[in-house]
Order: structure tokens, then sequence, then C-alpha cells
DNA sequence: TAGTCGCTTG
DNA sequence: CAAGCGACTA
């Protein structure tokens, strides 16, 4: 059976808002490691990649390799009815035909209590090769989110060039172009505002704004997030979950005529 | 002749916005005591009763019993008309064709008068028995609500169930089931957080939730809400307003088939 | 289907 | 105290 006990409901929640207007249903993955998620995004486009660790639990307990095939927007429905400063714990049995969901306040006057149904989804495993980037770039999750944000009011895809400068976000659209650049800098004071850029080679590439849109729902999860570049290779968006307990990975093919 | 003036207008706006999903014409019966309304929504499956007492009003004044036959709807355009600070005055004569309503921002600079067309309603005078109820549940209206939005997510129908231990409402539906338990507890720091129960005898009904969400709409009127239960009798959802000044009431008849 | 209002969270 | 998200209304 499996039962994993999260202090912060907030997490999950967030977890899954981030992802579910990318995929309808797919598998929760549990062994005695943790829970992990591996889908294609709806257009087979984008991948998103989580792990939560077991160690992210208190307790966790997971005595086989279970799949949980869950329609993410039943689960919205769900987590919709945990605050966030519930307690959440998750269980279920070996070969479950549900998943049981409970939030407790904090103070346990309240507990509410939700089984959702499980589906049999096509484990379609998708082998994500472990790739030499030949950029990688470190900034806050919010100033990614800010850039997306702002590049989407000129166009529908950005382009991000990395170069030992720094790294820039340009769009080109109807109305004019628009670019932020970020140069590498580092302050031992504001850990969270570092951009850090390791190349091995510039790149160039072509991405759509409305899947990295998409992808910053995990803003809050992380203060900071991390893109990996290669030419012709998708690009990958990483956002570390606290105290290292996962991580959250959207991948995202580059658009193919460069340009808009 | 009658004349009613309410300090804020909001409260009363409050009050139909309401009952005007439930119900669309009723009377508003006045006299020296106050005014009151009683209706049978639409598909008579609930019954409203409101009544704001004389008090609730200064001055109020009503020399006979009069039936102010109004549609809601054209209640609600007029009262939307009423900032919530306004003062409202309500007027109708002896035996009227029309009530009128007057909204006087509170600095008197800004005075708005509305007549609505009075209507013959057959009074169909419903005695709503004094019940014994097996069970009373007191709770914070905002957790009411919140529950019945959690659920309907579930279900249309959600099972009240009352022991000495606590309530719970729990839903069973296509995508899982769920539910939530409230247990008694009171805390004189915090007493709109309050959840009490009376009971004479264990309850277990069965309800539509789409009613009672209309009923939430009473929320802002009051911070907490009373449920009141017995085996196959009506639910009362019973909103207590400001200073004991009067209540909305709502009765909802249970399901037959019990679950869904 | 778009805009407004209210509620919840950070 | 401010911003973002969700629900309800027109």
């Amino acid at each position: 059976m499996l039962e994993a006990r999260l202090e912060q409901a907030d997490n999950f929640k967030k977890v899954v808002e981030a992802i579910k207007d990318l995929v309808q249903d797919c598998n929760f993955d549990c062994n005695d490691s943790g829970i992990a998620l591996q889908a294609m995004d709806n257009s087979h486009v984008a991948l998103v990649s989580m792990s939560l660790k077991a160690e992210a639990f208190s307790p966790f307990r997971c005595d086989r390799n279970i799949a949980l095939g869950i329609n993410l927007s039943s689960l919205t429905k769900v987590l919709r009815a945990a605050q966030s400063s519930d307690i959440l714990t998750l269980k279920a049995e070996d070969a479950p035909d549900v998943v049981n969901f409970t939030f407790e306040s904090a103070d346990s006057d309240r507990i509410s209590e939700y089984d959702i149904k499980l589906m049999d989804i096509d484990q379609e495993h998708l082998g994500i090769p472990d790739t030499e980037y030949g950029a990688v770039v470190k900034m806050p999750s919010s100033e990614f989110l800010r850039i997306c944000r702002d590049l989407s009011a000129i166009s529908e895809s950005v382009t991000i060039e990395c170069t030992k400068e720094g790294v820039k976000f340009s769009s080109n659209g109807d109305i004019g172009n628009g670019a932020v650049t970020l140069r590498q800098h580092t302050d031992v004071d504001k850990p969270d505002k570092n951009v850090e850029i390791s190349l091995t080679e510039p790149v160039s590439l072509t991405f759509s704004l409305k899947y990295l849109l998409n992808f910053c729902k995990a803003t809050g999860l992380s203060s900071s997030v991390e893109l990996s570049l290669s030419s012709e290779v998708p690009l990958l968006v990483d956002y570390t979950l606290g105290s290292n307990n996962g991580f959250l990975r959207f991948y995202l093919a580059p658009k193919i005529g460069d340009e808009d």
C-alpha cells in the first residue's frame, strides 16, 4: 500500500495546477523512492516530468510499485477542496481502484476526505535522453515569468539567445519588437536574484510563448528556474522543488523556421 | 401607510439577491411588527421565509397590514441602483398600486427614487410547523459555503450526517467520493469559527447541492448559519440577521432515495 | 463569450 | 496590503 503525508497541501496543489493545462490524464508512478510523473502534452509538443522524492513526505510508505492513473481535472477539483495550510495524505491500496486524499486542518477540527477513481493509462514510457546542453541559464523564476508575459504582448514566440555576454529573449511582432537581455551576475546577499550562465556553445532557439507561459505556472514552486538549451534539442525548463525534494521539468521542442 | 427607513441599503439588497433565483414574484407582508415574506421556490422544493423586524428600521411605521406583491427581478434591477451605504426608505399607501424606494447617499447629496408596480399574488399561505429538530448545527456560514462548493465538484447532492461526534457532509460521484467532517468545537476568542452541535437524535439526510448553493447567497448576511435536521422533514438553513433584527430561512425537502 | 466582483494566498 | 485565480452575471 501507499501512504504519503505532506505537511503543506499547497505544494501538491501547485504542482497539479502547473501541469493540468498541458496533460489531461496521467500516471503517478509510486515506488519506495517517491512519486513521479511523465507525460507528453495533448499536442505532443511539450513533455512534463515531475518527481516528488520520498523525503518530501513524512511519513512515506510505498510497499509496491503502483501507477495511479488520474484524470487531472478531477484531481484539480478535489485539490481545490484543500486549504493551502492543510495537511495532505495520499493513500492507495496495492491494486487500487481509487486513490484517497485526506485534508486535515492544522487543528484537526476539519477533515475532508476524497476518493478519486483511477483509470488505466497506457504508459507510453518516454526515455528522456541525458543531454549535455550547450547553455544552461539559472535565473529567478519570477523574472522568467515576467519576460514571457511581457514578450507575449508582442508575439507568439520568443527567441532565446545565449552567449557568454548573457541571455537575450527577443520577439518580433506586428506592433513592434521587444527584447530583454540579462547579464550574468551573482550577489551572495541576494542569491535569489542571481543570473548564472554556463556556456559551452552559443545557442539561439525559438519557442512558443504559449507553452512557456504554461510552464510558468510552476513559478510559485521555486524561486529560481534553470533553462537548458542546445541546438535542435528541446529546451529544458527545470524547477527544483524546495529542499531538493524533487523537481518539475518541462521540455519544449524549438520552432523550426526560427523567427516568426 | 407604510414607511420604513433602513440605514444600510446593502442588507436589503443582499436579502433580495439571496432569494431572487428561487422565487419570481412574492408578497412582502407588512404590519406593525415588520416586514415578512414567505414563498415556495418555483419548483416547489424549497421554501424561503424572511423576516425583517420593525426594530431593524428607524423609523418604522405601518398603519395597516398590507401585502406588497413584487416581481423580484424588477426589485433587483431597482436595488442595483442603490449604493451599498445608501439609506433606503420604503413607502407605500394603504391600498397601493406601487411601492416607492428612495435611496439617499449618506451625505444626502444624492437622492434616487423608484416606484415599482405592484401585482396581485395569490397568498398561498404556508404554515411552517414548529418542528423539534433531531440535530441543530451552528457553523460559520463561510464554512458551509465552502463545503457546498467543494462537494458540488463531486456530485449534485450531499448527505448530511449528524452524530454526537460531529457533522459529516458527503457526496458520491462519477469522479470519486468526497466527505468533509466537522467536529464540534468552541473557542471564545474566535466565536465566528465555532461549530456547535445540539443533538437529540442522530440524523442522515440527502439534499440537492444546487439548492444549498443557492441558499448560500445569504452568506454575506451573517457570519454563522444554523442547520436543523430531522428525519423526513425539510432541512432548515437559518441565517440570523445582524442584531437579531430578523432572519432569512430556507427549507429544503430531503431527497427520497437517499444516496445518489 | 467577456467583464466584473469577491475570495484566497503571498 | 496587493495580486492572482475563480465564480457569477450580463
